[in-house]
DNA sequence: GGCGTACTACGAGGGTTATCGTACGAGGGA
DNA sequence: TCCCTCGTACGATAACCCTCGTAGTACGCC
C-alpha cells in the first residue's frame, strides 16, 4: 500500500524486551491493571484500533512516571511497544491475553467502564 | 438455602466491617487478587461450595501474615467473613462481585486454573 | 551538522505492603 | 474451672511501588 513511502523502519536497532506468551503470569498482569494510570492506558489502547505512542495517551503524572507504567505494563505482557522513528508505539496483546486468560481483559474492560458509569464520570474508556 | 442446619449461632457479638456492593472498587479487586497467597484463598473458596475457616485454607506463611491477607480480601468486597464460635467462617461475594464486574471473577478463576495446568503443577484451584 | 522532539536512566523520597514473632481475647470441651 | 484451639492486635522490619526532577540518548528534519 505504501507508493514509495520510506518502508516504516520498525525497530532502528534498539530492541525492547517482551516476555513471550507463555512467560506471562496472571499475578503480574492483574497487578499491572490494579493501578489506576496503568488501567487508564490499557482502556485507552483498548478503545482505540490503533497502535498508540506514550505521548498519546495524557497521565496526570510526570513523564518519567508514565515512562515507568509503560514498562510495567510491557515487562507484565499486557502490551507491546516498538520504536518507530522517535516515537514508541504501544498496542495492547490482545491475542495473547485472550488465549491465556480467556475473557480475563473483556471483563476488566467492561467492569471499568461498569464502574465510570456508576461514578457518574466518564474516564478513559469509550472512544 | 440450607434444609436443616443443627447449628445456625451466627456472630458471637462482634461484627466485621464489610464494603457496601456499590462501595467496591475494581482497582482494588484486581490489587487483591494479584496476590498469590490471596489468590490461593480466593481459588480455593471458589472451589468449595460451602464457607471455610481461615484454618481450613492453609497458607505457606505465618498465622498473622494469613490473617492479614483474609483482612485484606475482606475490606476490599471479595469475601465476607462471619464469626461462628472461635472460628471465622470465609465465603466469596459472588452476587456482589458478579453483578459489579460481570463475568470477572469466573475468568480470574478461569485463568488461574489454566496457569496451573501450563505450569505442569495442581494448586488450589480445584472445582 | 545542528536542532527539536520523544523517550530513558538514574537517584531519591515518601508511602504502602508483606512478613514475622509474641502476647492476648473468645469460645468449646473435659 | 482449666486448657486448648482459633484468630487478633501490636510492633518491627524489609521490600516494594509510585512519584518526581534532571541529565542523557536516539531519531527525524532542515
Amino acid at each position: 500500500m505504501q507508493p514509495q513511502t520510506p518502508a516504516p523502519p520498525p525497530s532502528t536497532g534498539r530492541a525492547l524486551e517482551h516476555p513471550a506468551r507463555g512467560a506471562i503470569r496472571l499475578e503480574d498482569v492483574l497487578h499491572a491493571l490494579s493501578d489506576p494510570m496503568r488501567l487508564r492506558v490499557v482502556r485507552t489502547l483498548a478503545g482505540e484500533a490503533r497502535e498508540l505512542a506514550c505521548s498519546d495517551i495524557e497521565l496526570p503524572v510526570s513523564k518519567s512516571t508514565t515512562t515507568h507504567h509503560f514498562r510495567v505494563l510491557r515487562e507484565c505482557g499486557v502490551i507491546n511497544q516498538i520504536y518507530r522513528g522517535t516515537a514508541k508505539m504501544n498496542a495492547l496483546r490482545r491475542e495473547d491475553l485472550d488465549a491465556l486468560f480467556p475473557g480475563l481483559l473483556d471483563s476488566v474492560l467492561l467492569a471499568a467502564d461498569g464502574q465510570d458509569l456508576r461514578s457518574g464520570g466518564s474516564a478513559g474508556g469509550g472512544g
